[in-house]
RNA sequence: GUGGUUGUAGCUCAGCUGGUUAGAGCGCUGGUUUGUGGUGCCGGAAGUCGCGGGUUCGAAUCCCGUCUUCCACCCCA
């Protein structure tokens, strides 16, 4: 082969083995979010670029992927436009579709559009992929797909504590011990922002704030200076840095310290709520984490915020994340809906299941069963046969050519089947089959019964 | 968007300071008493050395560009 044919940097293929435990981080996401009580759609890959520009910041929008638009576009375009080499200008002119960025704005833009026909409060799941123009880089990907749990038209914190919940069941079902549910509130970051005196800085404050843990306490002043925050504002900081202790102790010491601020005792009292009802309904193997760094990207967050790290010892960025939007369908005309949201990244979830060799083996299995051609009049025995076996539930495949036997055991062994029949034509004639067992490689000879109840076990 | 890294048979990689027909293992394929796999033995096919330029008598090996891989930053699942 002169040239192989490639795939677009930062998308992936799947093998079936993959595909197989693709589906069973899938599935076990889905069963919980069924149980909780939430409802399935879809949206399309594509939207409007109006609809998804300007609601993930500027960072968001240059990540977001375009589509040209199709037919002689450039024809309406100015001459000088095109020779300004202006992409911010000329970007609108020619694309105005995009593919999604993530779930939860076009969940949005859906329930703004279903208003009539919803019953609130709503509840929905979604799992679809979402398209970002980002460097490739471990666990992450241009094409990757996002399981979303949302509720919209509630306030009540009660649904917080919930997908906390979701989460920590959904991590546990996968076998996945020992995440940490970070948590915070904007209204305690905006709460900060406001005691330092600088709430117009509120987005710079909690950009370098989020560094902490990376870079340390001295780099995160430097920056905070270096995007115009007091000295003075940094000293009033200092309990911020030094925040440690368990949930409630932290919950403490930022009540003290602030004290002043009716918005930051809000989220404070936030978090006090939901943390006293899971104390009725605990996490089973997922730790929770006061974590006031955490400040999480996505501009449209208003209250609780989550992210969740992988379990100590896996180098991963965050595997889910979350949090509530009080607005979040005003930028499309529905004012007063309050949405709160989680969001499962199953590549990644996917990479730490595989890390810690979490996926079970039944995951992988394919067919059972395969039955050795060996010529026209056996092949057709074994059709009858076949389809026999398929009804009874048993995954069987007849090998399709009558190649040599030696040719089709391998393929058997290849494919990791753990059965071969072999019905020739002495089998045929006496009813007796013979079964191979290609772990072990005995042999036994059964009717057509015996095998059905053998393989039925 | 910034910085680094990678790219040689299907896969994993060797190819030293540029020099004859580019190698290995695995895989694939055929044979080894043609009704039997996974362990043996023998043989075979398969590479425009990512792509495009340049330097040179001569480049997989040096230089430039470009795409790709992986990693860190930014940001995020």
């Amino acid at each position: 082969m002169a040239q192989l044919p490639s795939i677009p940097k930062g998308t992936r293929d799947f093998t079936p083995i993959e595909v197989y435990r693709r589906e069973y981080i899938i599935n076990t996401a889905k069963k919980h979010f069924q149980r909780y009580g939430f409802m399935p759609i879809e949206t399309p890959s594509f939207e409007n670029s109006d609809t998804l520009l300007g609601k993930y910041g500027e960072e968001g929008d240059r990540l977001i992927f375009k589509i040209l638009n199709n037919g002689e576009f450039l024809k309406k375009i100015d001459d000088t436009i095109l020779s300004n080499k202006d992409e911010q200008q000329l970007t609108p002119l020619i694309s105005e579709r995009a593919l999604r960025y993530d779930l939860t704005v076009p969940f949005a833009r859906y329930v703004v559009q279903h208003q009539n026909d919803i019953a609130f409060p709503f509840k929905r799941y979604q799992i679809q992929n979402v398209w970002r123009a980002d460097r490739p880089q471990k666990g992450r990907f241009r094409e990757f797909t996002q399981c979303d749990a949302d509720v919209v038209g509630s306030d009540s914190l009660l649904q917080e504590v919930e997908l906390i919940k979701l989460f920590d069941d959904v991590y546990t079902d996968l076998g996945l011990k020992g995440c940490t549910i970070k948590i915070n509130n904007r209204k305690i970051l905006a709460g900060i922002a406001q005691m330092i005196g600088a709430p117009d800085q509120l987005i710079d404050f909690t950009v370098a704030l989020d560094k902490l843990d990376k870079i340390g306490v001295d780099k995160v002043k430097e920056e905070m200076i270096a995007r115009g925050i007091s000295t003075q504002a940094l000293e009033k900081l200092a309990p911020v840095f030094s925040l440690s202790g368990t949930f409630d102790e932290k919950i403490e010491q930022m009540k003290a310290l602030l004290h002043d601020t009716s918005i930051g005792l809000e989220g404070i009292q936030e978090l006090e709520f939901i943390k006293e009802h899971l104390a009725n309904v605990p996490l089973k193997n997922t730790n929770l984490d006061l974590d006031i760094t955490l400040a999480r990207g996505l501009n449209y967050y208003t209250g609780c915020i989550f992210e969740v790290a992988p379990p100590e010892g896996i180098s991963m960025g965050s595997i889910s994340g979350g949090g509530r939007y009080d607005n979040l369908t005003g930028i499309f005309g529905l004012s007063d809906v309050s949405g709160v949201g989680i969001s499962f990244g199953l590549d990644r979830i996917y990479l730490v299941l595989e890390e810690l060799q979490l996926f079970p083996d039944s995951v992988d299995a394919g067919v059972q069963v395969l039955l050795i051609n060996f010529g026209a009049v056996e092949a057709r025995y074994c059709m009858e046969l076949m389809f026999r076996f398929r009804e009874s539930g048993i995954k069987t495949e007849l090998y399709p050519d009558p190649a040599k036997i030696k040719k089709q055991m391998t393929y058997a062994d290849k494919n990791n089947i753990p059965y071969v029949i072999l019905a020739g034509e002495n089998e045929i004639a006496t009813g007796k089959l013979t079964l191979k067992n290609m772990r072990s490689g005995t042999q036994q000879s059964l009717t057509v019964d015996e095998l059905l109840t053998l393989l039925l076990q």
